[in-house]
DNA sequence: GTGAAAGCGCTAACAC
DNA sequence: GTGTTAGCGCTTTCAC
């Protein structure tokens, strides 16, 4: 704006000597320097109020210390603490870290990974909505990726830090029918995220055991997504309220009922009670995530915790490592089972272990144990 | 890292044109170029994939595009819809916004300000942590800043938007007591933010106010900070918990809380549920924010509604104004109060025109209506 | 209309 | 140890 920038020029001629010198100094600690000669220059850099201008030296160098962060969103404070995370442990690193939403529009990603190329980012952490494809042909090796919180789906063609979907979705359903439960329903907005197909599939799985070591059918799941619910809704809350409604004209339809994520659940839960249900009494609930959120809500919720913190963490490792010309692969995060106070223990029930030695306590449905309902296309071979 | 990136040269050499017709043909979208080149050039461009290469650019024009957005925290929803819509705006006025988190730390806000300087950046949107001085020092005009959120009581040195913090506060006053609460508690882990100090003023302003229409007491004021409820608490949890143990003890002391966010409020709330508070049968709870959050804990939160999204927006606004020269100055966003359900009509108490008349319902202190038991410093006289 | 060339601030290869 | 210089990719005079 007004005043000029001072340059490395201004520091070479105010402490009387060249601009190599001076850059030296600052870059290289270790070369050889004589002790005067670096006070002079240091002198000057602070009586100029001197800074590097990165432009000049990403010219030059061809890579730059910063790190593009993009994620789908800025207000589910999974994301919140994912960010923070990662973003402290760049600047540790010594990089410096820009986080972007790519609002979960593909196009929009794409625009800003166009962007973070052009600025020849140093580094690419992203959370992603877009297909290996479109990531592939945008940036072909041009610079280090590490994918976090989301799969692709591709069989591990970057490297990558997530959860390990199936068995939270295991853990899930083990311990829902651990705990008696048998008319599951699992709740989301869409399954257009991998993480979210790999939930229902491990919750499936989990089902499916427990069927295999019984004769009859013991347990039911059922899927409910935006479009079988009401119109697809715009936002979290108001396809809570559609969902609890649909929930509340068929009141002993499901006795769990687990979501995707916790601001769902947080949203499913006020919509429910405002509804007159008691969780977990009438129905427990059970979430993914385990943000603040689970235990900022009354009752607080069981839920399958993915630690935000320690994949961003782990994600910048690897960044590190990558950027370092190692070769890096994937890495999972197994989560863990968080039991709070939303999931209660249906004594009226057995245990699935014990199960098939008894009747079926319910009129079930005998086919599959995966009834989508949605309509959506079967689950993949991957997923 | 692998393949090299194309550059103006390979576009000018495989469209058989120079390189400053290839800088028109992109730039500058009405130089007069002869329709044939012009396409040559963007065939050129499409098959090559070819991005320019910003540091050049930048580094030539001393300029950006890139707009820095530096917000204490990620993971308070507030900032979130602030980031979320500050990001959106900047993508919609054509620049590109990068976010970083201070995180509550001046000393990491003036490394970041330093970061987005040495880049160049074309502008900064900040929610100051620091103070004025260092502002001023580290970015003496070199870079178009508007502030939000937070203020800097400097008296309007930068454009700024802000929300009418005192005008909140009084509010949040008037509210509680015309709803017949006589023994209110403000509740803040500190006041180190300004926002916090101008709540604080705006409330007892209101309190003042009433009471001076009438010769006695009517109603009581006290602030509780971290340090005074016990150790000055590392989590917003913690400090909850210390607070809602203290009112525990003592269950008539007050009759309102306000919380100066909504985390804060949930958490108390929370705590409070806990211990076997009912709100607001026993005590009132009123927030500020209104985010997300408090219409997602049960009961909603009745809370004085500051717009992020609105400010985000109004920033941006400023900024591109600003950028283009223009003079800018402040803007205030004034708070609205969203009744909900956290706060009741105390039946028992005459409203505050009323009061007057009557005796003073209950042993209040007499001198002032602020009583600051944390030991903090008087309120400054701007604040 | 188009091209040649200077130079933004910096680092690194090469002299001395 | 220190200085000189080429050139990173780009925009913008200034010629033609």
């Amino acid at each position: 704006m007004s005043t000029k920038q001072p340059t490395i020029r201004d520091v070479a001629r105010l402490s009387g000597t060249s601009i190599a010198s001076v850059s030296r100094v600052l870059n290289k600690k270790d070369y050889p320097v004589s002790a005067e000669l670096r006070a002079r220059i240091e002198k000057a850099v602070a009586e100029l109020d001197y800074h590097p201008n990165w432009h000049g030296r990403s010219l030059r160098q061809r890579w730059t210390e910063e790190i593009g962060i993009v994620v789908p969103g800025l207000v589910n404070p999974f994301y919140g603490e994912l960010m923070e995370a990662a973003h402290r442990a760049c600047l540790e690193a010594g990089l410096f870290p820009s986080i972007h939403s790519s609002d979960g529009d593909p196009a929009r990603e794409q625009e800003l990974i166009r962007g973070l190329l052009q600025r020849q980012a140093g580094g690419l952490l992203l959370s992603p909505t877009c297909n290996s494809e479109v990531l592939e042909q945008e940036l072909d090796g041009h610079l280090p990726l590490v994918l976090f919180d989301q799969t692709l789906g591709d069989g591990g063609r970057w490297p990558a830090v997530h959860f390990d979907f199936v068995a939270g979705g295991r853990l899930a359903g083990d311990h829902l029918l651990a705990t008696g439960h048998r008319r599951i329903a699992l709740i989301s907005p869409d399954f257009s995220l991998s993480s979210r197909r790999l939930i229902r599939k491990g919750l499936a799985a989990a089902i499916a055991r427990a069927q295999s070591a019984s004769s009859q059918t013991i347990a039911d799941l059922e899927i409910f997504t935006a479009v079988n619910v009401g119109s697809p809704a715009a936002t979290t809350n108001q396809f809570a309220l559609e969902v609890a409604h649909m929930l509340a004209m068929h009141p002993d339809r499901f006795d769990a009922l687990v979501t995707v994520n916790d601001l769902l659940a947080a949203s499913l839960l006020h919509a429910l009670q405002t509804l007159g249900f008691a969780v977990p009494r009438d129905i427990s609930l059970l979430s993914f995530d385990n943000t603040i959120l689970a235990s900022l809500v009354k009752p607080e919720l069981t839920a399958v915790h993915q630690d935000a913190t320690r994949t961003a963490e782990l994600a910048v490792e690897l960044l590190v490592a990558a950027r370092a010309g190692e070769a890096v692969s994937f890495r999972h995060i197994i989560p863990t089972l968080i039991q709070r106070d939303s999931v209660s223990i249906r004594r009226d029930r057995r245990t699935w272990e014990n199960a098939s030695r008894s009747q079926g306590s319910a009129p079930l449905t005998a086919a599959s144990a995966e009834i989508n309902r949605s309509g959506a296309s079967p689950s993949r071979s991957q997923e």
